[in-house]
DNA sequence: TTACTAGAGGAAAATGATTATCTATTAGTA
DNA sequence: TACTAATAGATAATCATTTTCCTCTAGTAA
């Protein structure tokens, strides 16, 4: 799981050059968003940084979050049922969510790239942002259901 | 603004259908969302509520967004760094955001209605939904910014 | 290595959106 | 017109998230 291991110590250089420290409990904060790009909520990610130490608190992880969050290097997923979840890949893209086991994947679609492009040309929109996201049941909770 | 007159005694008729009743508070929320079609929070349906029935309470608007979106007639569209806004059109469709304002308009983009259906296949997924949104600042914005 | 200091952690209180509760009221029906 | 279950209104409760306040420590410089 080193995958994003460059991206990792970038986002620390970055950490560091805004003035921030590097403490242990961030540094698996990073680890489990950053460098495992798993899509977890709060509760989830304090869950990682309590198998390591026990005392963290859930207020420092929603502080890390948001520190990460503000320098622009994780992205925060808002829903209507259910708390936010942070995505380690800050850059928009599209992804695919399992109504039923809550599992969150990135999915790769070529054509959308576009798609900004042209809703700001149509709309005289100065495009910022965009969330594109599928919500359905993954094969694993349509075997289990049946 | 008598655009969707029809949806309006539409869901009116599968309110009364379902053992709900048409109170006039729930005639108001109505109107704004599934007539006007605007996209609002809580708080601004309340306000408009109000302006014709002074005593009416914030719980009441919670309770009849409640029950028409457990009844799949209106949309709740939640955000990260903002209350739920609900949309009186149902069927998922893109939405164009402005992130100064908060103002949310429909778009329409013809190619994606084959997305999730791609998506579906290619992944294996049941989907049910999907949620398309662009961010950005609307024409109104750029300009007073300048 | 040590000392210094601003940034960070921990615990708990505060906040704010949303939901639940509990009567009094009323829409729809007989 | 009366009946009754659904609804309104007021308020308390809940839950995710933020803030506060004080102690501790990472990073730096002597």
């Amino acid at each position: 799981m080193n995958e994003h291991q460059t991206r990792l110590e970038e986002v620390i250089a970055k950490l560091r050059a805004n003035g921030h420290r590097l403490t242990p409990q961030r540094m698996a904060v990073l680890k489990v968003l950053v460098r495992d790009r798993e899509h977890l909520n709060v509760e989830q990610i304090y869950e990682h940084v309590k198998a390591d130490f026990p005392m963290t608190s859930l207020a420092t992880i929603y502080k890390t979050v948001n520190v990460l969050k503000e320098m622009g290097e994780v992205m925060e997923l808002g829903f209507h049922d259910d708390c936010a979840r942070f995505d380690g890949n800050p850059c928009p893209h599209p992804h695919l969510i399992c109504i039923n086991c809550k599992k969150i994947m990135d999915i790769d679609i070529d054509d959308l790239d576009e798609l900004p492009r042209e809703v700001a040309r149509r709309k005289g929109y100065q495009i910022i942002s965009h969330r594109f996201e599928f919500y359905g049941i993954c094969p694993r909770c349509q075997e289990t259901s049946n």
